[in-house]
DNA sequence: CCACCCGTTCCAGCCACTGGAACGACGGTG
DNA sequence: CACCGTCGTTCCAGTGGCTGGAACGGGTGG
C-alpha cells in the first residue's frame, strides 16, 4: 500500500505486524473485537486472526468473551524497564505535588526528541487524553520536554531536533533558535514553561530532575489558562524535583545498579 | 533439543522466540548483555542478535551502552490490561494496609490455576524475590490464591486443578480434597490462610475482593512465622478488601466499561 | 603476541508465513 | 421464511522471511 512509491520500505516482518497489532489497542477501549483490530491495525483479517491466536498462546493477549485485551505477560514485561523503578520512587512526591496543586501532574523521561510519560495524576476535570501513561509527545511542545532538553549536551541537540519542529498547536515553537533561547533560560531559572503549546487552553510548568549533571526525568504541573496555579506552586515544583533527585541519587549509591542516570 | 522425543511440539514461530527472549530478562538484572541473553533464552546467538535488532527498532527493547533492557513500548503496552486500572484503584488502600501491618502486602488476580501479582509492597527486611510484580505462583500455595479459588464456581474447579498439585514447599497442599475443605472454610470465614506453603518461614493471610459474587482480585499480608502480625491485622485486611471492592463496584457503575468483573 | 570472549556478519536451503477467498453462524429486517 | 450484512473461522498453494552454523574483527588480559 505504501510501497507503491519508490520508497523501498523495510521488509515487513511478522514481528512488526505483531506490534502493529498490539499498538492497535488504545487505552480508551481496552477490550477490542477482531474486526476492530483488523481495521485499527491495517492488517489483513486473516493475518490478524492468526497473530491473535499466537499472542493469546503466549499470554501477550487474553480473550475476553469474544473480544481481546492486552494480557498480563505484557504487564509483567512492562514493569521491567529501569525507568519504572525510578517512577515508583517518584510517585509519593508526585502525589504530594498533586495534592498541593490540585492540577494534573506529569512525570516523564526523554527518548530521542520525544518525551514518554511514565506517570500522570489527572486533575478532577481532565478531559485531555493527550499524554496518557506511556504516550509520546514532541519534547519541544511540553514543559517536561523543555526541562529535559535543557540539560542535554548542547552539541548533541542538533542531531536530535527534527528538521521541521513538530507542532501540536499554533503556539508550538517553530524556530530552533527560539527553542535554544528558551532552553538557556530554563537552565538558569531551573523551570520550564509552556503555554498552549501542546493543547489549547492548557499551560504547564516543568522542572528537571537532575542527577550527575543530567536530567534523568522531569515533573510538571499543568493548569488551565483561565485559572492560574496556586501561589506556591513554583517552589513546590522545585522541591518535588529536588526530593526525587536526591531519592534517585541515593538509590544509585546504595543500590546495586551501576548504570549512569542518563540512560534510564 | 526437546524435539528428540516423539513429542511433536508446536512449530516454533519467530514470535515465541521473541517472547522467550523478552522473558529472559529478569527483574534483578534489568540490563543484560547479548551473551547473557543468549544463554538465558536458550536461543542460538545469531538468532538472538537478529531478534534484538528488530525489537530495538520496535522500541520493545532499548540499547544501553552495549547492553539491552526492556523498552518503554513494553511499558506502554503493559499499562493497558484492564486489571491495571483495578490495581491503580487499589493502591491507596494497599498502602494503608501496608502502613498498618508493616509487612509485605500483595495484590493479585487469578489466571487459570495461577495467581498473578499486580502489586507488591515489600516489608523492610524482604529478601524474598518470589512473587515479584507480574510473577505467577500456583494458586493453591498462596493465601491470595485460596481466596480467589474459593469464589470460583465449584463446578469449574476440577478443570482448573492440575492433576498433581504443584508444590513450593513440603507444607504445600498436596491433596485436592484437603484444598476443597479449606476453600469452603475460606468462603464462610472470608479469610484465607497460608503457613509456610509458599516459602519456608513465611505465612500469609488473604482476603478476596468480591464484586458481583466473583472474586476479581485478592489482598494479602504476609508475616514471618516467628513474628506474628499485629492484633488488628485481620479486621484491617477485611476492611481493605471491602473498601477496594466498593471502589471497583462504583467504577463499574459509573465507568463506561461494561465488562463483567470476573474477566479482569 | 597469542588466547579468549564478545558482538557482528554472511548465506543457501527450507519451511513458516502470507492473504485472498470461501465457509458457517448469528442477528436484524422486509 | 427468505434475505442480507457482519462476524469469526478455515483453507491452501506460492514464496520470501527465517534459520543457525560458521567465519570475521575488535577488544582485553595474560
Amino acid at each position: 500500500m505504501e510501497r507503491s512509491m519508490g520508497r523501498e520500505g523495510p521488509p515487513p516482518s511478522i514481528l512488526s505486524k505483531a506490534f502493529d497489532l498490539l499498538n492497535a489497542f488504545n487505552a480508551q477501549e481496552r477490550v477490542m473485537t477482531l474486526n476492530e483490530l483488523t481495521s485499527a491495525s491495517g492488517l489483513p483479517k486473516s493475518t490478524v486472526h492468526r497473530l491473535l491466536a499466537r499472542l493469546v498462546e503466549l499470554g501477550a493477549i487474553e480473550q475476553h468473551r469474544s473480544g481481546y485485551k492486552i494480557g498480563l505477560t505484557m504487564f509483567r514485561l512492562g514493569s521491567m524497564p529501569p525507568a519504572v523503578g525510578m517512577r515508583d520512587r517518584a510517585v509519593p512526591y508526585l502525589a504530594a505535588l498533586h495534592r498541593f496543586t490540585g492540577q494534573t501532574v506529569h512525570f516523564a523521561v526523554l527518548r530521542g526528541f520525544e518525551v514518554v510519560y511514565l506517570e500522570k495524576l489527572p486533575s478532577e476535570h481532565s478531559a485531555s487524553v493527550l499524554s496518557g501513561i506511556g504516550a509520546r509527545l514532541p519534547a519541544s511542545c511540553t514543559a517536561v520536554g523543555k526541562a529535559l532538553l535543557a540539560h542535554e549536551a548542547p552539541e548533541d541537540l542538533p542531531d536530535l531536533l527534527p528538521c521541521p519542529l513538530p507542532r501540536l498547536t499554533p503556539s508550538s515553537i517553530r524556530d530552533a533558535d527560539e527553542l535554544f533561547a528558551e532552553l538557556t533560560e530554563v537552565r538558569t531559572s531551573g523551570l520550564a514553561h509552556e503555554y498552549e503549546e501542546a493543547q489549547p487552553g492548557l499551560a504547564c510548568i516543568g522542572a528537571p530532575i537532575v542527577v550527575n549533571e543530567y536530567a534523568v526525568a522531569a515533573v510538571s504541573a499543568s493548569y488551565r489558562t483561565n485559572a492560574p496555579l496556586p501561589k506556591g506552586a513554583e517552589s513546590m515544583l522545585r522541591q518535588t524535583a529536588a526530593a526525587i533527585a536526591s531519592s534517585v541519587r541515593s538509590s544509585l549509591e546504595s543500590g546495586r545498579q551501576h548504570w549512569f542516570p542518563r540512560e534510564m
